[in-house]
DNA sequence: CTACAATCTCTAGCGACTAGAGGTTCAAGA
DNA sequence: TCTTGAACCTCTAGTCGCTAGAGATTGTAG
């Protein structure tokens, strides 16, 4: 095992920049180097990348990876921390798409009232001119 | 109707650095300034910010914002162009909906797993080091 | 040995703001 | 009228997690 960052790229479907940037902000350790500079990687950094991107994937973000990372070093330790990680993730995602399903019947909504004439009678466009014609309250979703 | 910019944002609930922002962006006009270049809104502006707002809220972008406001000023044109950005709009919604419930799904999973004992044994901490685990195929999601 | 793909470092950009520094103006109370 | 201090001004830089590009160097297959 002895891969160019090429190679490792392709195996854990991470862009090679990706896995550059993760070295500089010290999630992924800095892999030796051939005489002209180029990382080589082995079976630990490959497996690590992997843990990384199945958590991104996950929508966890990079201070949680990190603190993954660091519980995983330490098999003795309670694993409460990342079940609390987990959780409040989990909860965040709830209140997401609880958001999005509100956005969802308002578009839909707005679809279904479109008279698809001019903009003059345009419904969308008046909604958006006053929200007293939404059928919900909505904060922000973006 | 004179309203300087806290003013504004109080009444349309946009911050002071946003509204400045969308002038910045071309989104909302340049106001005209007292002597000592303060600036002066008046309903004109209220109302478009407030457009503005409620657009964004559901998750429209600024390019969207863009299209919308300049088909404002067209009365007479089909309101076509509108319908095809709620509907794409709406499309990717639902698209992050589905993804986002495959997420929940996924966290859930892992919680019930998770023994609440040591690293060693965690669930949580094995399953990322492992997709194969994982019970969907879950793409990116942020 | 040559060609050229892959790698290197470095800087800048994305979207939609947000934060802060350091300076000026407005408006209310004395 | 003067003073105080909150609100305003401009400008730059930071957020997050990458992504893109320039310009130089290295590795490797033929």
């Amino acid at each position: 095992m002895d891969l160019s960052i090429g190679d490792v790229s392709r195996r854990v479907a991470v862009k090679v920049p990706t896995i550059r940037y993760y070295e500089q902000i010290g999630l992924l350790p800095a892999p030796p180097r051939t005489e002209g500079r180029q990382r080589r990687y082995g079976a630990e950094h490959v497996s690590r990348l992997s843990f990384i991107r199945h958590a991104r994937d996950l929508g966890f973000d990079v201070e949680a990876i990190r603190e993954f990372l660091s519980l995983s070093t330490q098999p003795d330790q309670s694993c409460h921390p990342a079940d609390e990680i987990v959780l409040r993730h989990l909860e965040s995602v709830e209140r997401r798409i609880a958001q999005l399903n509100l956005l969802r019947s308002e578009l839909r909504h707005m679809l279904e009232e479109c008279r698809h004439g001019p903009v003059r009678e345009c419904q969308i466009i008046q909604v958006l001119g006053d929200h007293g014609q939404c059928r919900h309250e909505h904060g922000k979703v973006v």
